[in-house]
DNA sequence: GGGTTACATAACCTTCTGGTTATCAAACCA
DNA sequence: TGGTTTGATAACCAGAAGGTTATGTAACCC
C-alpha cells in the first residue's frame, strides 16, 4: 500500500483492469456488478480493484439501496499530469505530434505566455533520500 | 513484468525512487553510481530500478569505458499523458488551476480549436476482457 | 600483470498483488 | 417472513516487487 499520493495514483493506473474501469466510469456512474460484467473475473476481484482505486482517490462511492454506485474522481489524474508536465521539454523528440496532443488537451483555451519553467516543487516522494523533480 | 506499454510506464512511475531517478536524469546523463549516490540503498537495488525503467523505455543506456551512462527517454511519458488527456473533462472540478497547468504545458503554442473529443482509440490494455478509454 | 572502479548477476528473503472460493450482511421483493 | 440481489470480507495461494549480501566481469590505472 503506497503511502504517497503519486505512488498510489500511478500504481492504480498500472493495472489494465483498473484503467478499463476508469474508462467505463468516465461514461458515468456505475454499480459494482455493472463494472464487473465485462470482465472474466470474479466479483470480489473487482471489489478489490475498486478498493485500490478508492484508496488512490480515483473513485468515490455513493449509496443507493443495496447498490454502491462508483463515480470517477479525477483529481489525482490531474496531479499525475502535473508531475509529468515537468518533463515536457524531453518530449521534444517529435514536437509535431506533441503540439497536436496539447492542442487536444487545451479544450479550447487561448494561452499567450511562453514557458514559465518548472515549478521546482516537492515530489512528496522521499524514497530513501532525495525528492524528485526535474530542473 | 507488465507486458503492455502503459502498464510498464505507470508501474515504473509508481515508485518514488524511480521517479527521483527520472528527475535526476532530466538534469542530464548520469552514471549508475552517480544515480545511486543520493540513496541509502545498495547499488544492486539501483541497478534493478534502472532495469525497470529501461524495460519501460524510460531510460536508455550508453557506454563509456566501464561506465553505463543513463539517459532520459521520455516518449512513454508522453504516451501516458496522452492516455490521461482523455479524462480532461473530469478535471473540471477546478478549471482555474487546470487552465494554469495546461497553459504551462502548452510551452507557448496558440491553438484556437474547441474540444475535438476523445480519439476513441485502443488502450492496448485488454485486461481480461474490455479495452479502456473514456467516451 | 595486479589492483581498483563501475556495474551486473545470482541467490535469497519478505511483503505486496491479483486472483480464487466460500461466506456473510444489508436491503430489496413477494 | 423468506428468498434474491448486491456487495463486502475472510482465508488462501502463486507470483511479482523491492530489498539484501555475495560474487562475477569488464575496463581502467600503475
Amino acid at each position: 500500500m503506497p503511502t504517497e499520493p503519486l505512488d498510489a495514483t500511478f500504481a492504480a493506473l498500472a493495472d489494465p483492469t483498473r484503467r478499463a474501469i476508469l474508462a467505463r466510469l468516465a461514461a458515468g456512474e456505475a454499480t459494482v456488478t455493472e463494472l464487473a460484467a465485462p470482465f472474466r473475473m470474479s466479483q470480489p476481484a473487482i471489489s478489490k480493484h475498486l478498493k485500490v482505486l478508492e484508496r488512490a482517490g480515483l473513485v468515490s462511492r455513493g449509496r443507493d439501496a443495496q447498490r454502491r454506485p462508483c463515480r470517477l474522481q479525477a483529481r489525482p489524474l490531474r496531479d499525475a499530469v502535473a508531475w509529468l508536465a515537468d518533463y515536457r521539454d524531453y518530449w521534444a523528440e517529435s514536437y509535431q505530434r506533441l503540439d497536436a496532443l496539447l492542442d487536444d488537451l487545451q479544450t479550447g483555451g487561448g494561452p499567450d505566455d511562453a514557458d514559465p519553467g518548472p515549478s521546482a516543487g516537492q515530489d512528496g516522494a522521499t524514497p530513501r533520500s532525495p525528492d524528485g523533480r526535474p530542473g
